[in-house]
DNA sequence: CGATAATGTAAGCAGAGACTTGCGCAAGTG
DNA sequence: CACTTGCGCAAGTCTCTGCTTACATTATCG
């Protein structure tokens, strides 16, 4: 999840497909390692939701699914504040003082 | 920086210490993992900038670092708009505009 | 159908990093 | 000053993961 955009040369593939749907190919050349290790980080994202897969006959085109980042941003701010914890918390409080008071 | 929060663990410690300061062995007594182990992960927090430290006596207490969490927001910020990069493009263009029509 | 192109999958290796064991050090405490 | 408490540091071990090499798969082209 969090651990697909930990490592750098998945964030830099995230980059690379942000606005350009691109095959693995493509993707793979801007990189010094073999087409196969871009594969599996590709396969990462995708597994993460981060980016998605379309065919076109043999080939793949990848790019990055804005929901993807969404769902991650929305992770992070429930991380940073706790908020949901919080307002359940609030919430129980709230009812068990509503069910004292209701008769 | 992203690292120190990709790992698990270092992310419950930051919950742990994100309303109320602790002592390093209240910490580590939240954990089935050696008190040193929680040392290091505190070491790479607070490298990362994400938890202060202060002594009190032989005593080490840590506290999340509101600041830190900025920055790494900032960071992804960042990282999924590419904004500054936009920006300053659009603010190259928009000067040069300008600067035809200056005179 | 055989050949080729584009890509994924699997197994093994090597380096990174999380964890343990052992030790050292500073600040009380009797 | 010896002893204890609360820690961090260092070296070794184990596990996880990114990378490579080798092979499988799927689609297209002649």
């Amino acid at each position: 999840m969090i651990e697909a955009i930990a490592e750098p040369r998945r964030r830099e593939i995230l980059q690379l497909v942000r606005d350009e749907e691109m095959t693995a190919g493509r993707i793979a050349a801007h990189f010094d390692v073999t087409r196969q290790a871009i594969s599996q980080h590709l396969r990462v994202l995708h597994g993460a939701r981060l980016v998605s897969e379309r065919r076109d006959g043999t080939r793949r085109l990848y790019r990055v699914r804005p929901e993807g980042l969404i769902e991650l941003r929305a992770f992070l701010d429930d991380f940073w504040s706790n908020r949901l914890e919080k307002l359940k918390r609030e919430a129980e409080a709230d009812e068990k003082s509503r069910a004292a008071n209701r008769r």
